[in-house]
RNA sequence: GCUCAAGUGGCGGAAUUGGUAGACGCGUCGGAUUCAAAAUCCGAUUCUUCGGAGUGUGGGUUCGAUUCCCACCUUGAGUACCA
C-alpha cells in the first residue's frame, strides 16, 4: 500500500476537528503548559511559506509537551483591525468587516491544512465587539488610574480625589505632566468639577494631550516618519506638515524603569531585550539650569557628566529650541535665521545619518556658568534634537566627541579639566579612567566622587539636581481612522467622560465613506448616529445632540497595539460575558510559557503588551507582571527570486567612440529588446565580449539591423559593449533547474512576446537566481497550498523546519523539498509493505535498540534546544538504519512514531492507528530513554599527528593510557608517518583521541 | 555611527565541554531497473600539482581551534547623535 499523503491528512484533520483532540481544559490534575504564536493579521494574500514556519515550531512544541504528559493550552485568532482592510474598503466601497471575514476564511482554510493542533474553540478576534468590549474596559481603568511613585503602582483615582480634598497636590509623588500647578485641599474643593477634570486628566494613565504629528492634508491623515520621503507623503508626493492635535496619549513612561528591571526576570533573546533597554533609553545624570546673560530666561540642560562642568565652553541649543528667537542678538539674527531655515528643510533622518557634516550658527547670546560665573556663548547646532531631552546640551568639547568635533569646526576652545591626558586631537570620553583637574573643589576626584560632589554643589545653589532621564515617550493611542475600536468616550464642555462599563461595547458605527470627513475630522465624523444619550445609555443619532443628556462621541479609534496588548490572557476564558477573564482561569493558566514571533514587534507590541500586563497587576487582576516567560523570534523565510536579463548598451568605453554621449544614448534608447540566458549572459559579459561578438554567435535580426544602422563615424561597432537589466519573474514559471518557461512568460507580460531571445545550446531559457525578502512585488511568493497538494502537510512541515535554525533567516527553495518528501515514503515503507503491515512482534536486536534509543536522546534534545532541523536529520538517520537494519519489531517502531508525531502529525497517527490503537497519538506519552543500549565497547579512535587526523584505529575503550599508546604506536601506519623519528610527546584522551606530537 | 546576529562544499546546513570538519538533504555525475519515462535502488561528489591545503582575512593561546582571545573585512537585522 503506498503513502497517500492527500488521504491521510484530510483524514486526520476531520478526525482532530470532530473529536475536539486538542481543546484544553482549565481544569486538570496535568501540569499546565500554555505555548502561544503572536497573533496573525489576516491580510487579503493570504499566507505564503514564511508565514507558518514559527506556527509550526509552536505547534510541535505543543505537541511535545502533551506527549510530556502536560495539560496544554495553543490556541490561535485574528488581529483583525488594521490598515489594509480599510485602504481597500476606501477604495472599493466593501466595508472592512466583509473583506476581514473574507480573509480570516482564507487564513483558516490554509491553516488548517497544515495541521495544526490548536484549540478553535478558544478563538478570538480584535475586531469583534465581544472582544473589543474588554479593549475598551481596560481603557476606561487606565482612564480611572493614576500612578504613586511613593507605592510605585497604579492606583485608582479616588485615592488621588482625597488626598487633593485633603491636603492638596504639595505632597502628591505621581507621575504627571510637567506643568502642574500647586493647590491646597481648600483651593481644590472650590474648584469647579471642569477644573477639577482638567487637573486629573494631568494625572490619569491614559490622557488628552496636544501632540505634535506628521499631518497630510491632502491625505488627511496623520503619517509615520518612515511614509515621508523627502518632506512630502511617500504615496502622492503629497506636503506634510508639523501640526498639533489634540489626542489620547498613555503614560508609559511611568513603567519605564519596571519595564527595564522586568527585562531581567524574562527569558528572552538578548538581541530583543538589548533592543528595548534601548529604547527605553535610561541615563543617569543631573539637570543643570544656565542663567542667559541680559535676559530673564534659563536654559535647561540634562547630563550624564556633571563632573565635566568645569569644561562647559559652549552650549548648544537644537534649531527648533523656543528661546532661540528670543535670545539671538540683532548682529547674528541673519545667520541664525538662515540655518534655521536650512535645517528645517533637512528631514530628521537625513539630520542624524549625516555624522560626517558639522553645521552650526552662534546666537550672539551668553549663558552665565553656575559656578565660574564667566559667560558661556550659545550656539545652535543640527545635532542637538529638539525631541530629545530638553533640546539643549551644555558642550564639554575635551569629554564628547561631537562638541569636540563642532568646537574645532568653529575654532571654540576646548580647555582640558582631564589630568594627565592629551586631547589634542580627541575627546576623552573614558569615565573609569578619569581624574577631574582645573576645576575648582572638583580637582583631583574620580568621575564618581566628582559626580556627586557636582550635583551636591549645583543643589546647593539651586540650578541642578541629579536625576534619571528616560528616552521612552509616553505613548499615542489615538488614530484618525475607521477600522479600529472606537473609544467608550463622550465630550460633556470639551471634558472627556467615560462611558459606564456596564453598556460596553460601543461598536463601531456604520459610515458612508471611509475616508476623512471634509473639515479634517477622521473617518467617525461621517457616522450619523454617533452621539451618546445619558438617559437611555446608548448611541443615538447625532442630530439630537443638546448638550445636555446626548453628547458627541469621540471619532478617534484605537491603534493596531490595542488589541494585542491583552489576546493572550483572553484566550485563558474567551466567552466570559461578564468580565475579561475569570480569577479561577487566570490563576491557572498564569502567563504564557513559550510565545513564538518575529523580532519585528520588539519595541511595538512586546513593549506595550508587557506595559498593560503590569498596570493590570498593579489593579491585582492578574498574579504575575510579565505575560510570556520565555519568547523566541523566528528567522524570516526569504524568497528566491528569479530574473531574466534584458541587455543594454554600457557607457563605460566611450574613449572607444568618436560620437557624442548624446549620440550613444539615443543610440540605447533604439536598442531592440534582447533576453539573454543566464549562463550565455555570463560567459559573454565575464569575456567582454561585445554585442558584434553576440550577433555574430546568435543570428539576431533586430540586432543585426541595429548595428547595421549605426552610424560608424561616431560608433565602433565592434566595441559596443553591453550590461544588463533584470526583470523579476514570476517563480512559478521557473521549473526547479532554473529553465524558465517561455512560453508562459510571454503570456504573463505580453510585452515581450515579441522581443528576441537567445537561449541556452539545449534551447532552454535559464533565470538569474538571487535570494530577497519574499513579497507579492518581488514575484517570489510561494504559496503552502501548491506544497501541500503536491507534497503534503507533513513534507511541508519538515522541510520547513529542515531548511535551518529557528531563529535565523533562511532562504526557500521549493525544489529541497524532495529530500523530506523521499523520507516520508522511505519512513511509511518501514511500516507498510506491498502486502500490508510490515510490522510484528520480533524482538528488538542491539542495534535496532541502539537506534532507537539514540533517536529518543537527540530529538528530545532537540526540542527543548528548539534545534528542529537538526532533529528533521535525526529521523532520517534513524529510518535509513532501521531499514538497512530491516527492523519490524513493534517495540521500536511504535516509539519511533511518537517521536515523529510531533513532526507529521498524520502520517504518526495514521500508522499509529494501522497498529490498532483506538485513541489519538497525541495521547501516548513521549518514550523514555534508556542510556544502556548506548554503551560501547570499542572506539574507532582518530589517531592524529600535530593535530592532523591520519588514520583511525578501532580500540577497546578498557584499555589503559599506557595500553593505548603500545598499540598505536606499534601499528604500521604510525611507523610509517613518524619514518623513524621519536614522538616528542602523545597525548591520548581516552574515548577520544590520540595526538602524536613531533 | 552604535547595538545585536551571522560568515563552513555548487546550494540549505551539521559538528555536545576545544578532540576524526563537511552529518543529513538538495543539486550534479556514474550505474541498476525499464521498450522508454516517471518512480525506486546502488555508488561517487570540499579543493588538489596527490606532497598537501582547507570553516570570511590576519595574528595569538593550545599537543590540538569552525569552537577561546585580539585586530580587521563582509552581509543581515534593529536603532538613530541618549548629551
Amino acid at each position: 500500500m503506498q503513502y497517500h499523503f492527500n488521504d491521510i491528512e484530510a483524514k486526520w484533520q476531520k478526525y482532530w476537528a470532530e473529536n475536539k483532540t486538542f481543546k484544553a481544559s482549565n481544569t486538570s490534575d496535568k501540569p499546565k503548559y500554555y505555548v502561544l504564536d503572536m497573533f496573525p493579521y489576516p491580510s487579503g494574500a493570504g499566507l505564503h511559506v514564511g508565514h507558518p514556519l514559527g506556527y509550526i515550531a509552536s505547534d510541535i512544541y505543543a505537541r511535545y509537551k502533551r506527549h510530556k504528559g502536560f495539560n496544554v493550552l495553543h490556541p490561535q485568532g485574528y488581529d483583525s483591525f488594521g490598515l489594509p482592510a480599510e485602504q481597500y474598503a476606501i477604495q472599493t466601497g466593501q466595508h472592512p468587516a466583509l473583506t476581514t471575514e473574507e480573509n480570516i476564511k482564507t487564513y483558516r482554510r490554509q491553516l488548517d491544512q497544515i495541521g495544526f493542533s490548536f484549540d478553535w474553540s478558544r478563538e478570538v478576534r480584535t475586531s469583534d465587539p465581544n472582544y473589543y468590549k474588554w479593549t475598551q474596559w481596560i481603557f476606561i481603568q487606565l482612564f480611572e488610574s493614576w500612578y504613586n511613585n511613593d507605592t510605585n503602582k497604579a492606583e485608582s483615582i479616588e485615592t488621588l480625589i482625597s488626598k487633593f480634598s485633603a491636603e492638596g497636590n504639595a505632597n502628591v509623588n505621581a507621575v504627571c505632566d510637567d506643568n502642574i500647578e500647586p493647590f491646597t485641599a481648600e483651593q481644590w474643593n472650590t474648584f469647579s468639577s471642569e477644573k477639577q477634570q482638567e487637573i486629573l486628566l494631568q494625572y490619569r494613565l491614559t490622557y488628552l494631550a496636544e501632540t505634535e504629528v506628521n499631518w497630510c492634508p491632502a491625505l488627511g491623515t496623520v503619517l509615520a516618519n518612515d511614509e515621508i520621503v523627502n518632506g512630502v507623503s511617500e504615496r502622492g508626493g503629497h506636503p506634510v506638515i508639523r501640526k498639533k492635535m489634540t489626542q489620547w496619549s498613555m503614560r508609559i513612561s511611568a513603567y519605564a524603569e519596571r519595564l527595564l528591571q522586568g527585562l531581567d526576570t524574562i527569558d528572552w533573546t538578548d538581541s530583543l531585550k538589548e533592543s528595548q533597554r534601548n529604547w527605553i533609553g535610561k541615563s543617569v545624570g543631573a539637570s543643570v539650569t544656565f542663567k542667559v546673560n541680559n535676559h530673564d530666561e534659563v536654559i535647561d540642560v540634562f547630563t550624564t557628566r556633571p563632573d565635566t562642568i568645569f569644561g562647559v565652553s559652549f552650549m548648544t541649543l537644537a534649531p527648533e529650541h523656543e528661546l532661540v528667537s528670543k535670545i539671538t542678538t540683532s548682529e547674528q539674527k541673519v545667520e541664525v535665521e538662515a540655518y534655521i531655515e536650512a535645517t528645517a528643510k533637512r528631514s530628521e533622518r537625513e539630520r542624524m545619518a549625516d555624522v560626517k557634516t558639522i553645521s552650526g550658527a552662534f546666537t550672539g547670546a551668553y549663558a552665565e556658568h553656575p559656578f565660574t560665573k564667566e559667560p558661556i556663548p550659545i550656539w545652535i547646532g543640527d545635532y542637538v534634537l529638539a525631541g530629545y531631552g530638553t533640546g539643549a546640551v551644555m558642550s564639554v568639547p575635551c569629554g564628547d566627541q561631537r562638541d569636540y568635533d563642532f568646537a574645532k569646526h568653529f575654532n571654540i576652545p576646548i580647555p582640558n579639566i582631564f589630568e594627565g591626558v592629551d586631547i589634542s586631537e580627541e575627546a576623552f570620553a573614558d569615565k573609569d579612567n578619569t581624574i577631574i583637574a582645573n576645576s575648582d573643589f572638583l580637582n583631583g576626584l574620580n568621575y564618581k566622587k566628582a559626580t556627586k560632589l557636582a550635583i551636591y554643589e549645583l543643589e546647593k545653589l539651586g540650578q541642578g539636581e541629579g536625576k534619571t532621564n528616560y528616552r521612552l515617550r509616553d505613548a499615542v493611542f489615538s488614530r484618525q481612522r475607521y477600522w479600529g475600536e472606537p473609544f467608550p468616550v463622550y465630550y460633556v464642555n470639551g471634558m472627556p467622560q467615560m462611558i459606564d462599563a456596564q453598556h460596553l461595547p460601543i461598536t463601531l458605527p456604520e459610515v458612508e465613506k471611509y475616508l476623512p470627513t471634509e473639515n479634517g475630522e477622521p473617518p467617525l465624523g461621517n457616522a450619523t448616529v454617533w452621539a451618546w444619550c445619558i438617559e437611555t445609555n446608548s448611541v443615538v443619532s447625532n442630530d439630537k445632540i443638546n448638550n445636555t443628556t446626548i453628547f458627541p462621541l469621540e471619532l478617534n479609534t484605537m491603534p493596531g497595539w490595542a488589541g494585542s496588548s491583552q489576546y493572550f490572557n483572553r484566550y485563558m476564558d474567551p466567552h466570559n460575558e461578564n468580565e475579561i477573564f475569570s480569577k479561577e482561569a487566570i490563576d491557572y493558566w498564569q502567563q504564557v510559557d513559550l510565545y513564538i514571533g518575529g523580532s519585528e514587534h520588539a519595541t511595538g507590541h512586546l513593549l506595550y503588551a508587557r506595559f498593560w500586563q503590569k498596570f493590570m497587576f498593579d489593579l491585582g487582576l492578574v498574579p504575575v507582571d510579565e505575560f510570556a516567560k520565555k519568547l523566541i523570534n523566528q528567522g524570516m523565510i526569504l524568497g528566491t527570486s528569479a530574473f531574466v536579463f534584458k541587455l543594454k548598451l554600457m557607457w563605460v568605453d566611450t574613449l572607444f567612440h568618436k560620437g557624442s554621449i548624446d549620440y550613444l544614448k539615443e543610440l540605447a534608447l533604439k536598442l531592440p529588446t534582447i533576453l539573454c540566458s543566464t549562463e550565455i549572459y555570463q560567459k559573454y559579459f565575464s569575456e567582454d565580449l561585445s554585442l558584434f561578438d553576440l550577433n555574430e554567435k546568435y543570428d539576431l535580426p533586430e540586432l543585426d539591423n541595429f548595428l547595421n544602422n549605426v552610424d560608424t563615424n561616431q560608433v565602433d561597432i565592434y566595441k559596443l559593449s553591453f550590461g544588463e537589466t533584470m526583470i523579476h519573474t514570476d517563480v512559478s514559471l521557473v521549473n526547479a533547474s532554473n529553465e524558465l518557461d517561455v512560453e508562459a512568460f510571454k503570456n504573463w507580460r505580453p510585452e515581450f512576446k515579441n522581443v528576441s531571445w537567445i537561449f541556452e545550446d539545449d534551447n532552454t531559457y535559464t533565470v538569474f537566481r538571487d535570494v530577497e525578502k519574499m513579497s507579492k512585488s518581488k514575484y517570489n511568493v510561494v504559496n503552502p497550498d501548491a506544497i501541500c497538494e503536491q507534497y503534503g502537510a507533513d513534507s511541508l512541515r519538515l522541510y520547513e523546519m529542515f531548511l535551518g535554525p529557528l531563529e535565523q533567516a533562511k532562504p526557500w527553495n521549493t525544489a529541497g523539498i524532495t529530500g523530506v518528501h523521499g523520507f516520508l515514503k522511505k519512513f511509511w515503507k518501514l511500516y507498510v509493505g506491498d502486502n500490508g503491515l510490515n510490522v510484528n512482534d520480533a524482538k528488538p536486536t542491539a542495534d535496532n535498540l541502539k537506534t532507537l534509543h539514540k533517536t529518543i536522546k537527540k530529538v528530545e534534545e532537540d526540542i527543548e534546544n528548539f534545534s528542529f532541523n537538526t532533529s528533521v536529520s535525526t529521523f532520517m538517520i534513524a529510518c535509513n538504519e532501521l531499514t538497512a537494519q530491516k527492523c519490524t519489531s513493534k517495540e521500536i517502531l511504535e516509539p519511533l512514531l511518537i517521536l515523529l508525531s510531533p513532526y507529521a502529525p498524520h502520517i504518526a497517527e495514521e500508522l499509529w492507528n494501522q497498529l490498532g490503537h483506538k485513541e489519538s497519538i497525541s495521547t501516548a506519552a513521549f518514550p523514555k530513554f534508556d542510556a544502556s543500549h548506548l554503551v560501547e565497547s570499542s572506539k574507532e579512535y582518530p589517531i592524529s599527528f600535530n593535530g592532523k587526523m591520519k588514520f583511525t584505529m578501532e580500540l577497546s575503550l578498557d584499555l589503559s593510557k599506557d595500553d593505548i599508546e603500545k598499540a598505536v604506536m606499534a601499528h604500521e601506519k604510525t611507523i610509517a608517518q613518524l619514518q623513524g623519528r621519536a614522538p616528542k610527546k602523545v597525548i591520548i584522551v581516552p574515548g577520544k583521541i590520540v595526538n602524536i606530537v613531533g
